[in-house]
DNA sequence: CCGATGTCAGCGAGACTGAAATCA
DNA sequence: CTGATTTCAGTCGCGCTGACATCG
């Protein structure tokens, strides 16, 4: 059934960028999801792994502040990604109360898996872009996080 | 109490495309949802009142193919637009199954008004690219829905 | 019969708020 | 005492799968 009419009569009206970015948004996200799902993880906890191998011993408020969620949500990420051995905490010896994390080699190794996998969505994502374009692309997306990010300045 | 370092000391790790589009995608819906939520919306629907305002008659199941998301999710959306009075749904002759929706006067209001909501985050979002740069932006967005999309044409 | 659509039901992962304990 | 961190609960909006009826 084509009940759904063709654009090709380029009756498009001019669409909104707020709109076009949750859509990406939407649709990124589930590539993204589709993509590491054969590795157990999580888009949540991939961007958790992400940011422990990047820089090492980030405590969970820090985790939680860089990935815009409470210290309660990311503790249960934190949890989860101990308790499956793909990271290792240690408890700070200056400050007992925070525990430190750092990626085990099983966690290493799904994280290399996993950026392989994403790296596949990103190409099919980017096709069309000449390299000095996705570095503008890229570029006006660091420009968006550091915007919005509430003067956060670390990625 | 200042445990985290900072990064001015140009330390940063090449970020990945993957984990920052993330990153981007996380704040950029805090940032939207926050916009919206004076005015009771979700970011889910404020994305189908935009596709209904922009394509007026789309039924349930195109809608949820829009959205990536199923005809079930979308029917509670569409639900509950409808009984909020934003959007009006009427049976299509032809297909007496299909109803098909637009917006009524209160939706048309309420969309304009999140539009100046979202657009203000647009634009601290887009501080500090130039015009010609956010026209690039925006053809490099529409260009990643293209190819994530699975050749739907329409946005 | 078949495919698409709309809708009702139950379910689960994810993130939230509240509250309490620990530590500098 | 104050503030930050961690963590244990309870809660909820959201999207999912399953099932069924309807329509062309």
């Amino acid at each position: 059934m084509r009940t759904e009419q063709s654009s090709t009569t380029g009756d498009d009206p001019p669409a909104r960028l707020s709109y076009v970015i949750a859509r990406v948004e939407r649709v990124l996200r589930r590539r993204l999801e589709e993509a590491i799902e054969p590795y157990g993880l999580t888009l949540t906890q991939y961007m958790t792994l992400s940011m422990v191998r990047d820089r090492r011993g980030l405590s969970n408020a820090q985790l939680a502040r860089r990935s815009f969620v409470t210290p309660q949500s990311m503790n249960d990420v934190v949890c989860t990604l101990e308790r499956r051995g793909l990271i290792r905490r240690e408890v700070d010896p200056a400050h007992r109360r925070i525990s430190r994390a750092e990626l085990t080699e099983s966690g290493r190794d799904t994280l290399i898996a996993c950026d392989k996998a994403t790296s596949e969505v990103e190409d099919r994502m980017l096709t069309g872009l000449a390299p000095d374009e996705r570095d503008r692309f890229m570029v006006a997306l660091l420009g968006c996080v550091r915007e919005l990010g509430g003067g956060l300045r670390t990625i």
